[in-house]
DNA sequence: GTGGATGCAAAGAATTTGCAACCAA
DNA sequence: TTGGTTGCAAATTCTTTGCATCCAC
């Protein structure tokens, strides 16, 4: 499970933690780049785990997390599953997953179209109005 | 918080508990008729409370309601304040929940018209195709 | 009467926190 | 140099479990 970051990801990361003024540190640098090179989300012990043996403490892990969540860069969803799982923010690619319920592979589905619901909403007087929406099933694989 | 449940929702738990065939103990019968009377989806502390001090222990209010979820009675939600939701599910009307990110107050949107999206997902070959959507937003009365 | 349900207390898992050492700026 | 960050271990919170007792059927 142990992956090193691409470049790419390696050089986004930097310029986030710098653009949402926070130090850039080795654990702060990786975990935000897995969450960049991988897409879906990951509980915080896969997190950790993909950064290899030692690399930080699971505590650090926990404690990156936070903060990039105070500082919209990541979101956690819960797949009703007991795990919670962080994902890191794509304001550019709004999109929803398909979990499913066998095997939890997750994939994405970028279309979306709710904006009648959301106005719906805002009809009603709520601002700054988002939304979260998942698909559950049973996939092909898994399928008898 | 405590509140006694209505003659019609202890009927209906009744009824309900039998027709899972699950044995009426009194915490079952008084977990269920909170939840039917209520809408809104609650926390295991909420329901524990809401039944009066000393009526049943904790532990109960957990396994209850690990219990009506197996049996499809409830279904847990989660809006990424840490705290894990129980809702009754009924069947005959599907709804989505607008939560105030501010006093966290819960409010309902009947209307749901995701056909095409979910017909997406079965178009990718998954089956027993759900969702679970979720709105966020401030309500009119946290708004300055 | 009997198997399942509950209360109580203890165990377990997930997450957070205090503090000294360390590192980025 | 200095304030913020980390590692480690302990604490806290949430949830589950074992077992004797109790209750629904």
């Amino acid at each position: 499970m142990k992956t090193n970051p691409s470049p790419k990801a390696k050089d986004k990361s930097l310029e986030l933690l710098r653009g949402k003024g926070l130090n850039v540190t080795h654990p702060r640098r990786k975990i935000l780049a897995y969450l960049l090179d991988h897409h879906g989300p990951f509980s915080v012990e896969e997190i950790h785990q993909s950064m290899g043996e030692g690399f930080c403490d699971l505590a650090t892990v926990y404690r990156c997390l936070g903060q990039f969540e105070k500082k919209g860069l990541v979101e956690r969803r819960y797949f009703g599953d007991d795990i919670l799982r962080y994902e890191y923010l794509d304001h550019a690619h709004h999109h929803h997953h398909i979990i499913c319920t066998q095997c939890k592979a997750v994939t994405q589905l970028d279309d979306c179209d709710i904006a009648k619901l959301e106005s719906m909403v805002k009809d009603r007087g709520y601002r700054d109005v988002s939304h979260t929406l998942e698909f559950f099933g049973v996939c092909a694989k898994c399928q008898p």
